[in-house]
DNA sequence: TCTGGGGTCCTAGGACCC
DNA sequence: TCTGGGGTCCTAGGACCC
C-alpha cells in the first residue's frame, strides 16, 4: 500500500507575520489581497469574528475599532522565504516531496518507520525552527492525505469533537474502519479534494451530505452521473491511490502577469506603461522557466463594481515564430492593446497571458541562414535579467515602462518589512 | 471612495470557411 | 411550404485548485 502526508502551513501568511511581530500571537489578524482589496488569510481569531475568506476589506473594516482587528498587506517576498524554509525542514519526513503550493507539501512515506512519531517530531521542528504551526495528514492516497489534514486542523480548532490524539497529525491508516466512518460522517462533501461549490451543491441537493455519504456510493454510478474525474476522487478515497506524487513541477504551459490597478485609468499611454511592465515581467519568469511562447494574450476591463459604461477585451496576438526575448513579446503585447483599446473608459485592471508555450528541445527552428541576430538578442536578455537581478527590479525596463508617477500601480498601505528576504530589512537584535 | 493573483481544463456560441 | 453540415478559430466565461 502507498503512504502518503499532507503538511500545510496553519493560517500561513497570518503565522508567517507573527514569526516577527509575536505581539499578533492571539489577536485577529488578516493579510489583504493586492491593492489591500480583501482578506486572503485570516488567523483562527479573525474566523470567529466572521471574516470570510475574500472578504473585501472595506466591509469588515469597521472590525478595527469595534473588535481589535489587525490588517496587514501581503508581502510574498516574506511568504516565498518562509515557505522555503519550511519545506526544506518538510522534506526530511519522507522519501519524496511535491512542493503544491506555497503552504502546502506532499510527501511520499514509502519506507519509513513509525510514521506518526516521525510526523509529530517533524512538526515540532519546524515550529522550533521556523516558528511556523502546521498540521500533518497521513492515508493511502492524496486525497486521504488532505482529508486527513482537514480533520488534524479541524481536531485542533474543535478539541470537544474529535478523539484529542487526532488534533495536529492526523493518520486515517491507523484508525479502524469504524472510527474512519465515524469522521467521513462528520465531515462535509465540501471538504474533499476535488470537489468544489457546483458539484458539492449537486450531491447535496441528491441528499448526499457527507465524505460517508459519497463513499457508499457505487463508483459506476457516480462516473455516470458526474464524471471519470469524480470516480476518481471516489477510488482515491478508498485507499486506491490514483494520483501520483509529482517531484518535479511540469513546465507551465501559460505564464501571467495581471494585475488590478491602485487608481483606475482611461489613457492609452498609462495602459501601455502597464502593459509593458506586465510583459517585461512574464517574459522574465519565460526566461526562467527555458520556454518559448507562440502568442500573447492581452486583455483591459473596467470595474464590475463601480457604476460607469463597462468594457472588457482581451486578443490573442500570434507570434511570428517562438520567442522567449522581451522585444518581440513586447511589440506583440502593445499591438494586442491599440486594437483593443477604446476610449472614454475607466479601467481598473490589465494583464498579459504568455500561451502554447514550448521548451528549448522541442521548439521548431528556422533554417540559419544568419543567426547573429538571435544570438544577440539572446544575449541582451540574459544581461538584463542578471542585472535585474543583480541590483534589483526595475534596475534596467523598457521606455514604454515610462519613468513618471504611475497611478496604476498598486498601492499596499500596511506592509510589513521583508525581514528574511532583503538585506536592509534583517531585525536586529538587541540584548 | 474601497472586491487578488496564478494556474488548468472545459464548454458554448459566433464567425468564417469549404 | 421546405434554407446543410462539418470543421476550425476566436472570445468569453465557468469550474476547480491554491
Amino acid at each position: 500500500m502507498k503512504l502518503f502526508a499532507l503538511i500545510d502551513g496553519n493560517n500561513f501568511y497570518c503565522s508567517c507575520e507573527r514569526v516577527f511581530q509575536p505581539q499578533l500571537q492571539n489577536k485577529p489578524l488578516i493579510v489583504l489581497s493586492n491593492n489591500d482589496g480583501c482578506a486572503i488569510a485570516r488567523s483562527e481569531q479573525a474566523k470567529a469574528l466572521g471574516v470570510k475568506m475574500g472578504h473585501p476589506w472595506f466591509q469588515v473594516k469597521h472590525l478595527e475599532k469595534s473588535a481589535g482587528l489587525i490588517s496587514l498587506s501581503a508581502n510574498f517576498a516574506l511568504y516565498g522565504d518562509m515557505s522555503n524554509r519550511m519545506m526544506s525542514l518538510a522534506s526530511e519526513l519522507g522519501d519524496s516531496q511535491e512542493i503544491y503550493s506555497i503552504d502546502e507539501c506532499f510527501l511520499g512515506l514509502q519506507g519509513i518507520p513509525d510514521v506518526t512519531q516521525r510526523a509529530k517530531d517533524t512538526r515540532a521542528k519546524i515550529l522550533q525552527w521556523i516558528g511556523i504551526p502546521t498540521c500533518i495528514g497521513i492515508g493511502a492516497s492524496k486525497t486521504l492525505a488532505k482529508l486527513a489534514n482537514h480533520i488534524a486542523k479541524d481536531a485542533e480548532r474543535k478539541p470537544g469533537s474529535y478523539p484529542p490524539r487526532l488534533a495536529q497529525v492526523c493518520n486515517l491508516v491507523e484508525l479502524t474502519e469504524r472510527q474512519r466512518m465515524y469522521l467521513f460522517g462528520i465531515t462535509d462533501i465540501g471538504e474533499i479534494w476535488g470537489i468544489g461549490r457546483r458539484i458539492g451543491q449537486q450531491l447535496k441537493d441528491a441528499g448526499i451530505k457527507t465524505v460517508k455519504d459519497f463513499v457508499e456510493l457505487d463508483p459506476g454510478t457516480v462516473r455516470k452521473r458526474f464524471s471519470v474525474t469524480l470516480e476518481r476522487t471516489w477510488r482515491e478515497l478508498h485507499g486506491q491511490s490514483c494520483i501520483d506524487l509529482e517531484e518535479i513541477p511540469a513546465p507551465k504551459k501559460e505564464i501571467a502577469y495581471t494585475r488590478t490597478f491602485g487608481q483606475p485609468v482611461r489613457d492609452l499611454v498609462s495602459l501601455t506603461e502597464a502593459v509593458t511592465e506586465f510583459t517585461s515581467r512574464a517574459a522574465e519568469k519565460l526566461r526562467r522557466q527555458q520556454s518559448f511562447a507562440s502568442a500573447i494574450l492581452v486583455f483591459i476591463h473596467t470595474s464590475k463594481h463601480r457604476a460607469g459604461p463597462q468594457y472588457a477585451r482581451s486578443i490573442t496576438v500570434p507570434l511570428v515564430r517562438p520567442a522567449s526575448d522581451t522585444n518581440s513579446l513586447l511589440s506583440a503585447a502593445i499591438r494586442g492593446l491599440r486594437t483593443i483599446y477604446k476610449p472614454g473608459y475607466d479601467f481598473i485592471k490589465a494583464g498579459v497571458i504568455l500561451m502554447d508555450l514550448s521548451t528549448t528541445t522541442v521548439q521548431q527552428i528556422e533554417l540559419d541562414f544568419g543567426s547573429s541576430m538571435s544570438n544577440k538578442a539572446d544575449q541582451l536578455m540574459q544581461a538584463i535579467d542578471q542585472i535585474n537581478s543583480q541590483f534589483g527590479r526595475g534596475t534596467i525596463i523598457y521606455g514604454s515602462t515610462g519613468t513618471g508617477k504611475k497611478t496604476w500601480s498598486m498601492s499596499q498601505q500596511r506592509k510589513t518589512p521583508s525581514y528574511t528576504a532583503k538585506i536592509r530589512d534583517i531585525p536586529i537584535a538587541v540584548g
